[in-house]
DNA sequence: TTGTAAGCGTTATCAG
DNA sequence: CTGATAACGCTTACAA
């Protein structure tokens, strides 16, 4: 007789009880669960009955071992910056989470461990362990080492942006470049026709395309461009708006460097709104709706997003036909008082 | 001949092959990774290298049904409000994962499925499935059914914020009175002898806590306090900005709210800052450093909370006594030019 | 100290 | 459509 494991508590119903309470065998009630369309309607009903009388679920544990699925995907937290914190982080996650949830799966988090901090480490002792059917991936670089060495691996992935041509396209991104047209369109047709531009850096992908979008979309309007260089701040605004030829409106990569627009605007004695000099920001944060004036900004597709990479992921992990491209997918321009 | 499991892909090594390379049996090998003390040093070694080289780890799945120990733990993410996003979620869930890993745990990560949202039968359902050891609740309420739930249930818990006194005390929070006497404190230190307060509802237990701290302690100076009903915004500072009896500085119950001053400040044609209003937030998020001037705010010690939680949830977990009491934690004042 | 045997709860196969 | 049997990979008692 060897001891059981350590019955975590209340001693959670079995299948073999269900069974016994409808009279019939493990199996019938496992094709229930299973398999319904293979039992007797009227079976079906009695197993239905016991399992919900008695609250029966079946084990994950059990059922993982035997079936080689998990039903959990893993998420690979980024390290990120408290410098340059992703605004979007919390409400990707509640989407990606609702997301998995609709399609039966749960997401298991994960960081890499400090202070080696190797999220390549964190991948492999997550896949051998085989705690998971698959990976999402958020913040995706150019080159990313974590997406070379899913694709090597072979473990099924999808990532928030886009990865190299090299690599599998299991990815879902906004349109970040046509983000950027749609307000600088936007101003436009607000009468501006010299706009700034103040982005955090080019070395992030998709505050490059944004840039590049602001530039593109400009030039072929024919407006005056006036794009700040990377890292610049309110000092860099503020010398831009006592010089000659001053933009009357201001695009920016996040809704934290517009509150640094708003700063300098107030402190060259000018003020935030179509009349003054408009502002925009990117992200739709809740920031935008206690600004004085409302902060018009681009909020992104979160949902959309999800649901596309869970498709993607899950297509991967049965073993479906995936698309070969990625998903691109279009933002949605808030407009507030700040530029309208 | 029954068909195995579908290989999830490169066949991963099992306990078996590590097993035949090292020449020793599969309970050698289980020995060496649970029991290491009960194996010889020479056979010890061997094994490790055939570990090693075979780059072997325990199937989780297989391991949970048979030890009953998920090595999981669950976090059950607030069903949050739009308008009055937490503004610590983000970095408490990192700060979470962490205190997890380190103690060999990882994190699932699950939300009440929509449209029903119900908590109650979002815990049910892992709970149910075995999938996790114990739970983390956040943004715990006053009688908060979630509690009494996981309570009834006798399942493993820890909150981040109080539970009722029936309920067993297994909780973490900040000392949100003490918090903000500390702002008082500090105010009163430069010169400050009335001082407004701008909570957001009282419906929050810690939101009333803070409000309580910020009247007790103005009580106890001998300060004059100007408190501002729940829901105030920008238009009841500005009102009391041009009463008589100006208060010279305000403190907040977020970061948010301390926006929602500064702009009040300035529209009254005032500064923020030590010489004009001075002003002070709560959470410390990026937002204060962005703002002109910076703002003061309290910063909360998310990695001793995520570290006493999981302390406590273990303890349950493995069966050791629990302390009785909660455990309250200092928060500290980071002083900007906003108040100092 | 090491090996033998059993079984965790489930699902897949296959015979009735 | 249902039921017996085996196996997933691992850990735990117990015997050697």
């Amino acid at each position: 007789m060897t001891e059981g494991p350590r019955r975590s508590r209340s001693g959670a119903a079995t299948i073999e009880e269900v069974a016994r309470a409808a009279g019939v065998s493990r199996q019938t009630v496992s094709n229930v669960l299973n398999a319904p369309h293979r039992v007797r309607t009227e079976t079906l009903e009695r197993v239905s009955t016991a399992i919900r009388e008695l609250g029966y679920q079946p084990d994950q544990s059990a059922r993982s071992l035997r079936s080689g699925a998990r039903r959990t995907i893993g998420y690979l937290a980024p390290v990120d910056d408290p410098l340059d914190p992703n605004p979007l982080m919390a409400g990707f996650l509640e989407a990606l989470v609702d997301a998995a949830g609709e399609r039966g799966q749960r997401v298991l988090l994960f960081r890499p461990a400090p202070p080696a901090a190797d999220p390549v480490a964190a991948i492999d002792e997550l896949v051998a362990a085989r705690q998971v059917d698959g990976l999402v991936l958020a913040d995706v670089l150019t080159d990313d080492p974590r997406i070379a060495h899913v694709a090597r691996l072979g473990v099924p992935f999808a990532s928030f942006g886009r990865t190299g041509p090299e690599e599998p396209q299991h990815w879902a991104d906004i349109a970040n470049d046509t983000a950027m047209a749609v307000v600088v369109r936007h101003l436009a047709a607000r009468g501006h026709r010299r706009i700034g531009y103040l982005g955090a850096t080019e070395e992030l992908p998709w505050m490059a395309a944004r840039r590049a979008g602001f530039l593109a979309e400009t030039r072929r309007l024919g407006l005056s461009a006036a794009p700040l260089p990377d890292g610049s701040g309110t000092a860099a605004v503020r010398e831009l708006l006592r010089g000659p030829d001053r933009p009357t409106a201001f695009a920016t990569g996040s809704d934290l460097l517009a509150l640094d627009v708003y700063e300098a605007v107030r402190a060259e004695g000018l003020a935030v709104g179509p009349a003054g000099v408009a502002v925009t920001g990117f992200y739709d944060t809740p920031l935008c709706r206690h600004l004085h004036p409302p902060l018009t900004s681009v909020r992104l597709p979160l949902r959309a997003i999800a649901a596309g990479l869970m498709a993607r992921l899950l297509g991967q992990v049965h073993g479906e036909a995936v698309p070969t491209t990625g998903l691109e997918l279009p933002t949605e321009l808030v407009v507030r008082a700040s530029s309208g």
